[in-house]
DNA sequence: AGCCAGGCGGTCA
DNA sequence: TGACCGCATGGC
């Protein structure tokens, strides 16, 4: 157990904003499982300060949780209106975070078309069965091996309904190479982009949250039901408006509207709609 | 009961 | 292109 002190972090909303599904609450602290680590973590109110029981040292929280990220600047980049303006203020602190490509790729292609506590049970279970035991309690998240070689039945017990499949022919792909996230992570974003979006179960929305959270592709700008009513409800932009009528512009919308950082900006809407729901702005 | 959830792939005009 | 549909599952 040891303290830290980082500089403008919010933990309760990096880690509830909906970017990642291995966290739990219990009262004041945090427990979750990141690769072969059961981490547990609490962030004293009045000082900022986090209390880190694990063994990964302080640079490792500082790589996961984007402290290197220059926030203030951020914020000013992508400051464009009154909304953007009150999540920013409302949700200081919230940062993206890094997370392993592979873990993000299955949790999102499972994510399609489901709550997030529908998530969390279907990542539950995956870990359940085809995870190894940390300690008591806690599982890694299945290895490509494991969910490549997994039998169908066995994997339809995780209620991944009809990505079950998919998620099992991912896998496959990953482990066999033919999936290289490390050539990946080299490619610009298009291309990173057209690349995921050949794998089956992955569309302009799954590719765009592994872009943004596990590959750092700040450009990305994940479409959603909640992203996609925000734009329709408050016409963000009547000059851009005619141009983001459809899913797919929509995200060039965001690229276009909110610059290099649309990602962070999309994080934030995202939470903001998702505990408020449509915010009166007067 | 019926609609929606961090969608995708296919079809049809 | 754009609109619609089926696909499992669970929460409200």
């Amino acid at each position: 157990m040891y303290r830290f002190k980082p500089e403008l972090f919010n933990l309760d909303y990096t880690l509830d904003c909906g970017q990642v599904f291995r966290w739990d609450r219990e009262g004041d602290w945090w427990t979750g499982v990141v690769g072969d680590h059961v981490v547990r973590l609490s962030q004293e109110k009045d000082s900022g300060e986090l209390l880190i029981d694990s063994e990964l040292p302080p640079e490792f929280f500082v790589y996961y949780f984007r402290l290197d990220d220059d926030l203030p600047s951020i914020y000013e980049s992508i400051n464009r209106d009154l909304l953007i303006d009150r999540a920013i203020n409302r949700y200081r602190g919230l940062r993206l975070i890094r997370q392993d490509p592979w873990e993000c790729l299955i949790s999102y292609m499972l994510a399609t078309a489901s709550s997030i506590p529908t998530i969390q049970k279907r990542i539950h279970l995956l870990s359940k069965f085809f995870g190894e035991e940390l300690e008591a309690g806690y599982r890694s998240f299945p290895s490509p091996e494991a969910l490549a070689n997994a039998d169908l039945s066995m994997l339809d017990k995780c209620k991944l309904g009809f990505r079950t499949e998919r998620i099992k022919s991912a896998a496959q792909e990953v482990l066999s190479g033919e999936l290289d996230f490390r050539a990946l992570n080299r490619l610009e974003y298009r291309y990173a982009r057209e690349r995921l979006m050949r794998v089956r179960g992955i569309g302009e929305k799954v590719a765009d949250c592994v872009l943004l959270f596990a590959f750092g592709k700040m450009e990305a700008f994940p479409v959603d039901t909640h992203i996609r009513q925000i734009i329709q409800h408050y016409h963000i932009d009547d000059n851009f408006f005619d141009d983001c009528s459809s899913l797919s512009r929509m995200g060039d919308w965001g690229r276009e509207y909110f610059g290099h950082y649309c990602g962070y900006a999309q994080q934030y809407l995202f939470y903001q709609k998702r505990v408020e729901g449509f915010v009166s702005l007067y």
